[in-house]
Formats: structure tokens, sequence, C-alpha cells
DNA sequence: TTGATTATTGTTATAATATAACATAACATG
DNA sequence: CATGTTATGTTATATTATAACAATAATCAA
């Protein structure tokens, strides 16, 4: 398995297939991705790092709409409710999520050099989880998962120092 | 094995033991547990339930300790350097940590009906993230493990109505 | 279409969490 | 005891998030 974020890849794709998907999943849920919660989805795609509320604003802000934190906020729970992004707890911020059409929580990759977020959903972590919880009795709802450390392109590029090549 | 976060148990020992334990802990590093530090330790170890920097402060203003937030961040912050404590970060709080000794991140079952959390140090998650990580050659730093559910005591409560008894 | 209903957005204010920056005090050690 | 280091005091402010209520827009039944 590869993963994208880390990886060259062609990102405007990104961003156009997961809005035309968001469209898409909320027609047919019967909700309304309106021109504000579609633009903040938008400008969370814009990269693959996580993007914080107040830097959503300052953008929303630019370009004419209201800027108010409700705006904003209000949006990510709209997008988050529609499991269209992912809140990354440890960093405060938001990444747009590959996978909106089956509810899950994902499991984060977060690089601290590239400061990208890689999402996963590895049975290995669902399933240790369910069993780590059975052992107590625990029931499940949701959780965070988010690990922090250094990415492969990363890696690669500090054991390659400059001197080297 | 046994959550004990979650079950009857003698917590007044749990204080003593954990303040007892931090003393040699610092003594041994050559670091100082000073008064703010200690009270801070003890005010987390009240209880299992996670609690808050400004609660914290609250009761350090109580007590007649210098109560602006940098006291309490500060006290915090060493406290967690020294592995005598964990942040929640998605609720922003703060637990003892029961197993200072071993440099860890732990794994944490939240309650969200009792509020009482479990720090496990689960080797199925330890092996999970591990796999997957390694599968994407991500080296880990560190994580964000948390589990939100209904603890067993909860569960059992909300299976007896009183109309039972 | 109209009016009732609900969903969405606007607006103001404030809550909750956390840190910067610099001054002072306490401690450790040669 | 002088000096460097660690810890604390103090003021101010940054960052993240929500409450509360007003206004507007979409929906839909009659």
């Amino acid at each position: 398995m590869q993963a994208t974020a880390f990886s060259p890849h062609d990102h405007t794709h990104c961003i156009s297939s997961a809005i035309s998907h968001a469209q898409s999943l909320c027609a047919n849920r019967g909700v309304r991705l309106t021109p504000v919660r579609q633009r903040v989805l938008e400008l969370v795609w814009q990269s693959h790092q996580p993007i914080g509320a107040y830097e959503l604003l300052a953008s929303l802000a630019k370009e004419g709409f209201n800027s108010a934190p409700p705006t904003v906020y209000r949006a990510l729970e709209f997008l988050s409710d529609q499991d269209l992004l992912h809140k990354l707890e440890s960093v405060n911020a938001y990444v747009g999520c590959c996978n909106p059409d089956t509810p899950h929580q994902g499991h984060f990759l977060l690089c601290q050099i590239c400061h990208q977020a890689q999402e996963l959903d590895s049975q290995y972590i669902t399933l240790a989880l369910k069993l780590s919880a059975d052992q107590h009795g625990f029931e499940i709802q949701h959780h965070t998962i988010e690990i922090v450390g250094t990415c492969q392109g990363c890696l690669d590029k500090s054991k390659t120092p400059e001197s080297v090549l």
C-alpha cells in the first residue's frame, strides 16, 4: 500500500475528486453543500497538511466570505458530521477524508518534518483496539489515533545530505 | 488484567503511592519536585478523571499558590517531561501516569459516562501501530491513542435499570 | 402562492486553552 | 560569596472554540 499524502501525486486531481465526490454524496444524503461549506472543504484539501480553523477563516475573509469564527466552525462541524473531514486532536487542525462513504474513524500518520497527514484505515489497529477494549469489557464509541513521526520521503532526504549529491 | 481506574479500589493509596514514587524518581533523576509541582501532581491524582489546566489553577489559587496560567502549565510540562502524567489531547486534560519509570506513551480508555480514564500499555496496539507505520516506511516518534466509549461498570449500570432492582 | 417550518447564516460577545517575554528569586557549585 | 542555572512571578496576549440571539433563505404542505 502506498501512502498518497507522502508521495508525489496529481494533487489537483485530489481536490477536484474530493469536491465532486462530496457533491454527489451530499445530494444523495439530502444535505446541502452550501458555498461556504464547499469552499471550506476545498481549502482543507489544498494540501495534505492539516489546516487550522483560523487559517481557514483568514482565507474565507480574503475571498469575501463572512469571517466570524462561527462561520468556519459550523462548516467544519457539518463536514465532519458528513465524514468529509477529520479533526486531528493533537494539532487542532483539519484534514480532508479520503473515504467519506463508509463511516469510520481514521488512523493518522503525521510527519513532523513536512507536516503532511496520511489517513490509514488499518485493520491491524482496529483489531488491536478492539482486543484491548474487550479485555476490559469496554465498549468503543470512537477513537483518536494519531501517530507522529517522520515519513519515508523525509527520512530519505535526511539520509541523503547535500554533500553526498 | 483488571482496569484499576474503572474498578473500586483504595484511591487514597493511589495518590500516596504516586507521590512517593514521584519523589524517589525525581531524586534519582536529580530533578526537583518543588511544592507547586508536587501539589499539581497530587491534584491530578485526586481522581482518575482527567483534569483541565484551569481547574488545577483554581485549586492552586484557593490554596494560596501563585495562580497565573504559566504556573500550572510549567508544572504540567515538568511532570509530563518526567513521565509523571499524560495529556489527553481529545479532551485537553491531564491524568497521572501509572508507570513513570519506563518512558512510554500510554493508550487510554476514556469512559464517556463516568469520565474516568484508564491507561493501558497494550502490546497489541503497540505492535499494530508499528506494523502500520512500517508498511509506509514511517518512523514513529510518539503517538496519541485515545479510545472513547463506555466502561464495564457503566455498561453494567445501564443494563440494570432501577425498575429491575 | 402563501404561510408555516426548518435550516442556514450573520453578528456580537465571550469562554476555554495555552504561550511569550521579561523580571525576580532560589538554588547549586566552584 | 560570587556566579551561573533553574525555577517562579507577573503582565500581557495568542490561539482555539462556543453561546446566544437575530436575520435570512430554503422547503414544503395546504
